[in-house]
DNA sequence: TCGATAGTTCGATATTTTTCGAACTTTGGC
DNA sequence: GCCAAAGTTCGAAAAATATCGAACTATCGA
């Protein structure tokens, strides 16, 4: 399994960002990794094909938006919050609802 | 010459904004226009053909993100700074380069 | 090792965007 | 009214994305 390439923090480019969050199912997947922490690609798929939901996961790894963690036989995907948050503060909490506070 | 719905600032939708930032042509229309204000579209062509400078700006009105006025014979495109402030506080300061502050 | 589960990759098709020329609209100046 | 300048709109062609099934890979458990 050749694992996608993950951009470094410095490397994060805000165009990808944008346009990886510019796809709704995308867009709330970052918001539920924000909201509910690490998940599995199955626990966010909705009624979409694995294959689609791969893809989309696939756009967000390479924007650098999230990283991803084989966990048993699945695999845990994670917001890279502090990378992002370093390299483009205050860009999370446009995106994620307001998380207790 | 009918003019291109602009989006209350409550409408604005945050997918539809980071679809026209994911642009780098209108990403750096709009880094302008923060930095320098309100601009016709020619000043801010680069060596595109004017349907296409013409398509990217109604990209970014239609998103909400730009407000135009007639000047004279041009148009002249303003950042809407205040509404997507409102809307998305943070936004704005995550795209444009810091602004003396 | 076999079967099941969770994802990935590939390939083809469909949909969306982008690009650019040509024709058109609007405004200003003469 | 006529011409030029600045944009817009239309239409067609090119490029980028999304979708989805099928085949493949990796890991766990029996």
């Amino acid at each position: 399994m050749r694992h996608a390439r993950l951009p470094a923090s410095e490397e994060i480019a805000l165009e990808d960002v944008f346009h990886a969050l510019s796809d709704p199912f995308r867009l709330e997947v970052v918001r539920r990794l924000a909201v509910e922490g690490e998940q599995s690609c199955q626990a966010l798929e909705g009624d979409r094909p694995k294959s689609s939901v791969s893809h989309h996961f696939r756009v967000l790894r390479e924007a650098g938006l999230i990283r991803t963690r084989n966990k048993g036989v699945s695999r845990m995907n994670a917001l890279r919050r502090d990378d992002i948050e370093q390299r483009f503060p205050g860009l999370l909490a446009c995106v994620v609802p307001k998380s207790g506070g």
